[in-house]
RNA sequence: UGGGAGAUCGGCUAAUGGUAGGCCGGCGGGCUCUGGACCCGCUAGUGGGGGUUCGAAUCCCUCUCUCCCAGCCA
């Protein structure tokens, strides 16, 4: 099966390729380094990617770096980083920047053949005049003198946005895009890639289809924003192609799909920095949020997200996708490969008033519909501790788990029985209760069976655990629904609770992830999690099929 | 206002003139030493109005709603 789901672009991509307009294909993913990449961007680079693999081509990973004033070098490794996290290896790492001399060269071309004139007006008045469909006074300079101020802007002589080289399209075109756009600015800045070379940047609509094409992208995939761009993307291919060491033929075109949108999250740049920077989030890679290192931290594979990009399609149509199905993929990716153990989050004592000593038990690691062989010894003795949310005084209908009159079954364990409850200040403090005897691997003799199963530790080997139990970031689907998103934060996006996990995860890889039976899928937090110090992030809850009323 | 795009079960997405299907969710049942997984069933849709056609989600006209553009950001 392929990474990329069947859509309106594999089938562009399969017709070109069938009628050879291309020798191979080749796509990009061309992030701008100022931001960490999250999930929405998951669908771009498995679409990129995805492309290359599912039908014999190549893809870049090209940084998108024409703008000195937001871009980073540490931005730049760590989508490399997160790529590759994702499982892509990308054929090529390229920066935009490092055209910067052709693309110099080709402005040049431009205005020679009267395409292009260097502009003097203010970012107001341009806007004005552009706004009303009006020409610039300074559009019909010679070329003679344009050729001049744009190596004069070239080598500094003018300060910051004091002037711009233009496209001479049209300045009254319905489509603002093409009414004379800018394709370059004069930034006095540095670059973190590029270095001091440069004071003139091109611009996004002029750079980009020549990155395109300098690369020979075949192609050029995009989010839905850009349609309005393509224009200006063509313009500048049909205008320059030929020339400057561009080929003529075959060219890159590009397509838009929509972006990627989850429910009871954010996305955009703007609110995720006010999120870490505002000390609502520990930093870029607290499990709350959903960037692909926060992912990460908390224990979603790559393997998910993937999954969940195929699942979720690629169409031209704005859509918000639940965050239950993205839970969904998580729990299918982790259901076949995480071994089965026994934690307790929020421990109850259980006193045995039958039962002395200790014994290990067999106990498997996987359930039979896994089909998987492994198990792992499960110490079991006369104090243990139970989930406090697994007792009841007073049950309601459909109780399945332990109460006064009730037996259940201790998982891979004894059938128990209460027979005493230990309350002080209005809190059930203890819990004594009586195993029934030959109920091991076998059901009561006397034919009353428990109604259900409850998970358990040993209190005597059980090992201490600081469990993390993270829950959406938001509350309302629509973060923003009320006007200010913060105001719907989750306070509970993050539940921090004292309990044990049994003793045979100290012997695990600490990568490892694990089912926690009917508590969800968890592993250690690669971050804080210490041989003596365990420390587990919940990936993801388990389904719950019980609701109380 | 001009230009560009998009509307299919509650959500996402198929059907490309020929039985409106799948997944998520929700509800109910079966099975189970996980109230998980798995299995079965139910729920529920072509934005409105006209037209073409034997036949329309699909083609045409029209209306409505939503998104994008009018940065020297990408």
């Amino acid at each position: 099966m392929g990474l990329v789901p069947p859509c309106f672009i594999t089938e562009i991509v399969e017709r070109d390729l069938r009628e050879g307009k291309y020798p191979r294909l080749l796509t990009r993913f061309p992030p701008e380094p100022n931001g960490y990449l999250h999930i929405g961007h998951a669908r771009s680079i498995v679409l990129n990617f995805g492309l290359a693999l599912d039908y014999g081509g190549e893809c870049n990973l090209r940084y998108d770096d024409t703008n000195p004033e937001t871009e980073k070098e540490e931005y730049a490794r760590a989508i490399e980083e997160d790529v590759r996290w994702l499982g892509f290896t990308p054929d090529r790492v390229l920066y935009a920047s490092d055209y910067f001399e052709t693309m110099y060269r080709c402005a040049l071309v431009l205005i020679q053949e009267g395409k292009a004139y260097v502009d003097d007006l203010s970012e107001e008045e341009m806007s004005e005049l552009r706004a009303q469909g009006k020409p610039s006074p300074y559009r019909d300079r010679s070329v003679e003198e344009n050729l001049e101020l744009f190596e004069r802007m070239r080598q500094g002589e003018f300060p910051t946005g004091s002037r711009v080289l233009r496209a001479k399209i049209q300045p009254d075109h319905p489509n603002f895009k093409l009414r004379d756009p800018v394709l370059y600015r004069i930034v006095h800045a540095p670059h973190y890639h590029a270095g001091n070379r440069w004071v003139i940047y091109p611009m996004y609509d002029y750079a980009h289809p020549l990155e395109d094409f300098i690369e020979g992208v075949t192609h050029s995939l995009c989010t839905l924003e850009f349609e309005n761009n393509r224009a200006v993307y063509d313009w500048v291919i049909e205008n320059l192609k030929g020339k400057c060491g561009l080929p003529l033929a075959p060219r890159p075109y590009q397509y838009e799909f929509a972006r990627l949108d989850l429910t009871y999250t954010v996305l955009s740049k703007r609110k995720l920095i006010r999120l870490v920077e505002g000390g609502y989030v520990s930093g870029w890679d607290d499990p709350r949020l959903p960037t692909l290192r926060a992912l990460r931290r908390r224990g979603v594979r790559p393997e998910a997200i993937r999954e969940f990009v195929r699942r979720t399609g690629i169409s031209r149509h704005e859509a918000r996708i639940e965050m239950e199905l993205f839970e969904e993929v998580v729990r299918d990716d982790l259901n076949p490969i995480a071994p089965r153990v026994l934690g307790v989050l929020e421990p109850l004592r259980v006193v045995l008033t039958n039962y002395q000593g200790e014994e290990w038990l067999e106990a498997p690691y996987w359930p039979r519909d896994i089909g998987k062989e492994g198990a792992r010894p499960l110490p079991f003795s006369q104090e243990l501790y139970i989930e406090r949310s697994d007792f009841s005084l007073n049950p309601p209908k459909g109780w399945k788990r332990l109460a006064p009159g009730q037996r259940v079954r201790l998982r891979h364990a004894y059938v128990i029985e209460l027979e005493d409850v230990v309350e002080e200040g209005g809190e059930v403090k203890l819990l004594k209760a009586r195993m029934v005897p030959g109920t091991l691997g076998a059901n009561p003799e006397d034919g009353i069976k428990p109604k259900g199963v409850i998970h358990w530790v040993s209190a005597r080997h059980a090992l201490p655990v600081e469990y993390r139990l993270y829950n959406r970031l938001f509350l309302t689907q629509d973060p923003e629904e009320g006007g200010d998103f913060l105001k719907n934060l989750n306070p509970l996006a993050l539940e921090v609770k004292k309990g044990f996990v049994e003793p045979s995860v100290a012997q695990d890889p600490p990568e490892t992830r694990y089912q926690l039976e009917r508590l969800g899928y968890f592993w250690q937090d690669p971050g804080d999690s210490r041989p003596g110090r365990l420390v587990m992030n919940r990936i993801v809850p388990l389904k719950e099929g019980y609701r109380p009323q």
